[in-house]
DNA sequence: ATGTCGGTGTCTCACCGA
């Protein structure tokens, strides 16, 4: 089973894009970030027609989470996240799919900092990790994926002094990553990739793309039920090399099947 | 500082957030 997260970085102007994608890759489920669309706008017939069945969050002009699934109809188990400091700002969608519990969202940027946006991403954060610990507690194979917005370490940075102090990098905002991971996540394409570079966003300023110049900020995160069957784990890079690309590509696991292991 | 996207309203350009 593969699961992957995308932020497309506008769902409609990025349609064409998205439906390529699916159909080279063919995830079972995936989490979108990023619609940039209100729910009426959400393009979920011709996500049908690409086999594809949706649940979404919406919201006009910015942010946006949806979740995909051609295994199965997502059955929905919480839109928003609990305790959001905003809760206008659609950045946290959960669904049961195919025996996993799929928890994704779009983390908020935090820039400028210092700034009422700052405060409200580590607002969040402290939100995300009270609600990751309930998730963990009960025990279920969950995976925790999106856009958080955080480059965990030097290593996910291709020139860590630049980010020094932006809000994607500052300690505030890498220790509460930190804090995340340690509660019991299995962070996927780290623990396989214990030293290697896997960007999965690069800048459309200053040729980022061509000089390489990428962050990781696209990551995903396993509960130890989930942990115990990690296969393999990656970014499809080529996807932001595409025309009209969205800044980020999409980040993926595989997963043994339980059966498989039962047998 | 740099300077590129999608989406939206102020609407064929200017803005915002990223």
């Amino acid at each position: 089973m593969k699961i992957a997260t995308f932020n497309v970085n506008g769902v409609n102007g990025r349609l064409p894009v998205l439906l390529r994608w699916l159909a080279e890759s063919t995830p079972d489920i995936v989490c979108l970030q990023e619609l940039k669309a209100p729910d009426a706008k959400f393009p979920a017939a011709a996500l049908r027609a690409a086999g594809y069945e949706s649940i979404w969050h919406g919201q006009s002009r910015w942010n946006g989470v949806a979740l995909l699934s051609r295994v199965g109809v997502p059955v929905e188990t919480r839109r928003g996240l609990p305790g959001d400091p905003d809760p206008g700002q659609s950045r946290y969608i959960e669904a049961a799919i195919a025996g996993v519990l799929v928890a994704g969202l779009y983390l908020p940027n935090g820039n400028p900092r210092p700034g009422a946006r700052f405060d409200y991403k580590l607002a969040w954060f402290d939100a995300l990790l009270a609600h990751a610990a309930d998730l963990l507690a009960t025990g279920a194979p969950v995976i925790l994926l999106g856009d958080f917005n955080v480059m965990p370490t030097d290593l996910d940075v291709y020139k860590p002094e630049r980010w020094r102090d932006d809000a994607l990098f500052v300690p505030a905002v890498r220790d509460r990553y930190a804090a995340l991971v340690a509660q019991g996540w299995t962070d996927a394409i780290r623990h396989l990739h214990p030293g290697g570079r896997v960007y999965s966003f690069w800048d459309y300023l200053r040729h980022a793309w061509d000089r390489d110049a990428g962050l990781r900020l696209d990551h995903l995160l396993l509960a130890p039920a989930l942990a115990a069957r990690l296969r393999a784990a990656g970014v499809d890079r080529d996807v932001r090399g595409w025309d009209h690309a969205s800044d980020h590509a999409p980040a993926w696991v595989e997963l043994d099947c339980p059966a498989r292991n039962a047998r």
